[in-house]
DNA sequence: GATGCGTGGAG
DNA sequence: TCTCCAAGCAT
């Protein structure tokens, strides 16, 4: 900003117009109470709130939605879902993604039943202890649970802020500022103001549309006078390189598959998978798990967050399957009641399963 | 504070 | 096809 023309003091974000336009817009959401269903008495479940707000970091709402409504069923308290086996939510959660959000959220729950009695605390100080809720989980919760009058800075905020001052930096380099100017302007209706931040930055000030002029806190945005898609700056994008591996579907005589279960830490940690090959930056010939009569069949491509992975999928049956003793046998069938990333989906699917 | 951690949809 | 991304957290 050194080199920047000096700036008069930024109006304040008004509130009022926001709240205003959350009444008139607020989109319907199942986890959601909006403000005529709290004008009759009804409030946020906190264990709700929490489940939809763990699933939602760094997710579509399209994509939580099934996954949200399957948890609830299975699990309808925390203290159901505390009393679960870890496995069993893997396999809920399988083909969300993140899956620390999984593991962490079963220790959430037994956290809440062991130190907490099973009700949720409301209070961001409190929720804030609880494994997988961060600055801003902690935040949203209180907020729209208890209207604690806390800033909920999400992606959303962040970009809505960031085009509101015409941030010159990228907004996680300029964290404080961001939650400084929400906090300063929070009113009574917390959880209300929070949610409809946030809608507005999921609708009016989208990602790659700004509607400024049906926005109504474009009076005071700076973004818009100039061009309100330059904000946020985005940060330099590391590339993702590519890695290379083998991928190995084994059937015994009766037609099951092999699977076991992986590492207890790091990328896809403790989910299901077919023995694979170790993943590596360059391509390496194949060395197969057993002896057998083994079929090429073909290429999967996956993209994780930070690299690219070509996996050669093989498959064989195994006559002998007793020398297999760290995994399992399922039934190609029931393949949904295991708990596998969609990776192994896919090279699933390439040796002709599900 | 930088890095690791998934996935499927939109444009 | 390819790029970008979506209601972040833990380490």
């Amino acid at each position: 900003m050194s080199n920047a023309a000096p700036q008069q003091n930024p109006v304040p974000l008004d509130a009022a117009a926001v709240l205003a336009w959350y009444d008139r817009h607020a989109r319907t959401l199942p986890w959601r109470v909006g403000p005529a269903d709290r004008a009759r008495g009804i409030t946020a479940d906190p264990y709700r709130v929490w489940l939809s707000e763990i699933m939602l970091q760094q997710t579509t709402v399209a994509a939580v939605g099934r996954y949200y409504a399957r948890f609830l069923h299975l699990w309808p308290t925390v203290a159901d879902l505390a009393a679960s086996p870890l496995e069993a939510v893997l396999v809920e959660w399988a083909g969300l993604g993140y899956y620390a959000r999984a593991r962490n959220l079963h220790a959430c729950a037994k956290a809440v039943v062991e130190r907490f009695g099973g009700r949720f605390p409301t209070s961001s100080a409190e929720l804030l202890t609880l494994p997988g809720i961060g600055p801003y989980t902690a935040a949203a919760i209180a907020a729209i649970t208890g209207d604690e009058r806390v800033a909920v800075v999400d992606g959303n905020v962040d970009r809505v802020v960031a085009r509101y001052l015409a941030l010159e930096v990228p907004a996680r380099d300029a964290k404080d500022l961001v939650r400084g100017t929400v906090q300063a302007v929070v009113p009574e209706r917390a959880g209300d103001f929070a949610q409809a931040l946030m809608d507005l930055g999921a609708t009016i000030c989208a990602p790659r549309n700004a509607s400024c002029m049906l926005c109504p806190i474009q009076p005071g945005c700076r973004g818009t006078k100039l061009d309100p898609l330059l904000y946020p700056v985005k940060p330099e994008k590391a590339d993702r390189p590519t890695r290379y591996g083998h991928a190995f579907v084994m059937r015994d005589t009766d037609g099951d598959v092999y699977l076991q279960t992986r590492a207890e830490k790091g990328l896809l940690a403790q989910m299901t998978e077919t023995p694979v090959s170790d993943w590596t930056p360059d391509k390496r010939a194949v060395v197969h798990p057993v002896a057998s009569d083994w079929r090429y069949d073909g290429q999967v491509v996956h993209v994780f967050t930070h690299f690219r992975l070509e996996l050669d999928v093989w498959s064989a049956v195994v006559a002998d399957p007793a020398e297999l003793k760290a995994g399992w046998w399922a039934d190609p069938r029931e393949l949904d009641a295991e708990a596998l990333p969609s990776v192994f989906r896919k090279v699933l699917a390439a040796a002709g399963l599900q």
